[in-house]
DNA sequence: CTTGACCATGTAGTTAGCTTTAAGGTTTAG
DNA sequence: CTAAACCTTAAAGCTAACTACATGGTCAAG
């Protein structure tokens, strides 16, 4: 197999070769091997970091957020009761974004469920009101 | 019960007055009524929706997909089968989303179950390894 | 042994989403 | 009344995360 370089990285993970170049120099991609030519060569693993980079950013995880779940296992002076107490930090983000995505998709089926194909005063299936209540409240 | 204006609204809110105002320039909140001075006056209703934002925001969403979401009842024009159909590509995508969470946080509760309070090597436990199967190399 | 796709570095430009600043007018507590 | 704490607009500035040059070296095909 000939060597993954940085445009094969690119292309099997969908972002620009620019970006990567990017993470490496902000430090979210280690440095990788070198040719003589100065190449860079990667590893499959570094195909699976940079997808798993761009998936997390997509659950709205910051880059910086990204890199401190990364280190989690990322730090080889790290120990295991260092690293439980910031996984029960980070799980308890996901658990709150995995409560507000099930909400938000029950507001979305309660709305296909109560607008059938034919045209309906839409104002009484609001996604807002489902989630908070249509009630005007008089906030304090 | 006093006018809602800008700086309460921003307070239950917990964004700035200039976010309230970015928002409206931009769209993402309609022109409020206003006060013979000019002072802008909110309903309840504007709080929701600033929390719907901010809520979605933090889900990996952007402001304009969140327009999206938002007209699908917004829009007194549109019909329910269109807002069916926009809102069967919104479930998917947040159906991607539940998913790719429950992934990682399997993956963390993995991390902290085979971590316990003792010092181990922790190259054993990648997040990105147990998300994507790979096992980590020891060669030597 | 040239041609064209690849790679290198460095720097500058872009977009989203705010955030601050300047220069005022309004409201309210004392 | 004053003074603080609000509000107005317009425009500039900021950070995160890319993205696009400019300039030049490397490599595989024909």
């Amino acid at each position: 197999m000939a060597h993954m370089t940085i445009g094969k990285l690119a292309r099997s993970t969908g972002v620009g070769t620019e970006t990567i170049r990017y993470y490496e120099r902000s430090g979210f991609l280690p440095a990788p091997d070198r040719l003589a030519s100065g190449y860079r060569v990667y590893g499959a693993d570094t195909v699976n970091r940079v997808r798993f980079i761009k998936q997390a950013q997509s659950l709205g995880f910051t880059l910086s957020e990204i890199s401190d779940l990364l280190s989690l296992t990322d730090d080889p002076k790290a120990d295991c009761a260092q690293v439980n107490a910031r996984a029960q930090v980070k799980l308890t983000e996901i658990n709150k974004k995995i409560d507000q995505l099930l909400l938000v998709r029950e507001s979305l089926e309660r709305l296909s469920k109560y607008c059938p194909a034919d045209e309906q005063p839409l104002s009484e299936c609001s996604i807002i009101s489902h989630l908070y209540g249509t009630e005007v409240n008089h906030d304090g």
